[in-house]
DNA sequence: TTAATTTCTTAACTTAAGTGAACGTTTTTT
DNA sequence: AAAAAACGTTCACTTAAGTTAAGAAATTAA
C-alpha cells in the first residue's frame, strides 16, 4: 500500500531506502468509511490528506445548501486552508467512498524536514506544482461555458462522472443540478 | 525600493542582514514600461515575477480573442506554468502599467537555496500560502454568480475596478464586456 | 420488505448572460 | 490636429441558466 505513495513521490524525487523507512515509521495510513467527515466548518486542524484509494469531497454549506467545489481521488492531496492559516475552516472534507488515506500533521512534517531536509524540497516542488495546476483550473473555468466545462471534465476526469452523484458534480461545475441534466441532454441531441 | 520586498518577505519569515545582502546582490529589480510583454504563448521561460509597483496581466488568446484571467499588483507574484513544467507557455504576461518588478530565474533560486537553506523554507511557505489562496479563489468563483463575483471584487480588490479597463475586468470575471456593463447598471438600480 | 429519503430528470416559467450592432467617448497613432 | 483605433454603454434578440414543481428511480433506513 505504501508503494503507491512512493510511486507518487518518485515522480518528483527518488527516495533512498532510509528516507522510505522514515515515512513508513510515521504510520500515516488509515482506512476510512464512506461518509466519514474528516474536517468540519469552524474546526481548526493541522492535518493534511493524501488519497491512496477512494475519494475525499470538499464542500461548503451556504444558505443551508451544500456547495461541492472539489474531489480528491487516487494520488491527489489536500492541505486544508485552516492548516495553513490557522483559522477555523470555511468548509468540510468528507469521504465520498470507503477510502484509504494518509493523514499527516504539519508538526510531523516539520520533524521530518529536520531529519531529512530533502523532504522540504519535495514539499516545495509539490506545492509549486499544485499551485500551477490550481491556477490553470481557475483559468480554464473562467474561459469556459458550463457545457465546455463538462466536456473538459469528460476528457480529463471521466471517472468522476461515473463515481460521483450528479448533483455534486453540478455544483463542482458551478451550476444547478437541473442545468446539468439539461446540458447533458443538449449535448447528446447535438452529437446525433 | 528593496525594502518593499523585505517587508513582504518578513510577513513569512524575518531575514538577517546577511540574507538581505544576498538578495540585494542578485540585482533583481527592473523598470518596465506599460505594454511590455514579459512572456508570450509558445515561449519557454524560467523567470518568475514579483510586482513592487504596477500591474502584470495574465491573458490567453483563444479564437483570436484575449481572455484575461488574472492581475498581479503590488506585492503579488506569478511563477509561470512553463517555468514549473518546462513546456511552452499557454498564455501571455504583460505589464498593464509602467511597473517595477523583480524577475528571478529558477536557476538563481537554486543557487540561493544552496547558500541559505532558509530561502527554500520561505519558498515552500509562500507556495503553500498561494496554493490555498488560489484554491479559495476557485471555490469562490464556483459558488458565486457573476454579480456576486463583481461585488466580491469591489470588496477585496477595489483598486482593480479603477485601474483596469472594463473589458479586461469582464473577462477576469468570466463574462462578456456587455454583460458587465449591464450588471453594473442593474446593481446601481437595485441599490436605489 | 416496506417506508422514507434522496437523487435524477423533465417541464414551464423567469432571469440573466451571449451576441451583433450602433453610437458616443476616449485614447492612440500618424 | 486629424484620423484611426479602442473602449464603454445601450439596445434588441437569442440562448441558456436559475427556480419551482412534479414525478420516477434509486438508495437508505426502519
Amino acid at each position: 500500500m505504501h508503494q503507491f505513495l512512493f510511486d507518487y513521490i518518485s515522480k518528483y524525487m527518488p527516495l533512498t531506502e532510509d528516507e522510505k523507512k522514515v515515512i513508513l515509521d510515521l504510520n500515516l495510513f488509515k482506512e476510512v468509511k464512506k461518509g466519514t467527515v474528516l474536517l468540519s466548518e469552524g474546526e481548526k486542524s493541522n492535518l493534511g490528506y493524501f488519497v491512496i484509494k477512494g475519494c475525499i469531497r470538499k464542500f461548503y454549506i451556504i444558505d443551508g445548501e451544500e456547495k461541492t467545489t472539489n474531489f480528491y481521488t487516487e494520488f491527489q492531496g489536500e492541505v486544508p486552508e485552516c492548516a495553513i492559516n490557522n483559522k477555523p475552516s470555511a468548509y468540510y472534507l468528507a469521504c465520498s467512498e470507503d477510502s484509504i488515506i494518509s493523514a499527516s500533521s504539519s508538526k510531523l512534517d516539520e520533524e521530518v524536514f529536520a531529519k531529512f531536509p530533502r523532504f522540504e524540497t519535495l514539499c516545495r516542488i509539490v506545492s509549486e506544482d499544485l499551485l500551477v495546476k490550481s491556477q490553470s483550473s481557475l483559468d480554464e473555468f473562467k474561459n469556459s461555458s458550463p457545457s465546455k466545462r463538462y466536456e473538459n471534465l469528460m476528457a480529463t476526469r471521466p471517472d468522476l462522472i461515473q463515481r460521483i452523484p450528479q448533483h455534486q458534480l453540478a455544483s463542482f461545475l458551478g451550476i444547478a443540478p437541473q442545468s446539468l441534466s439539461r446540458l447533458k441532454a443538449r449535448l447528446i441531441k447535438t452529437k446525433k
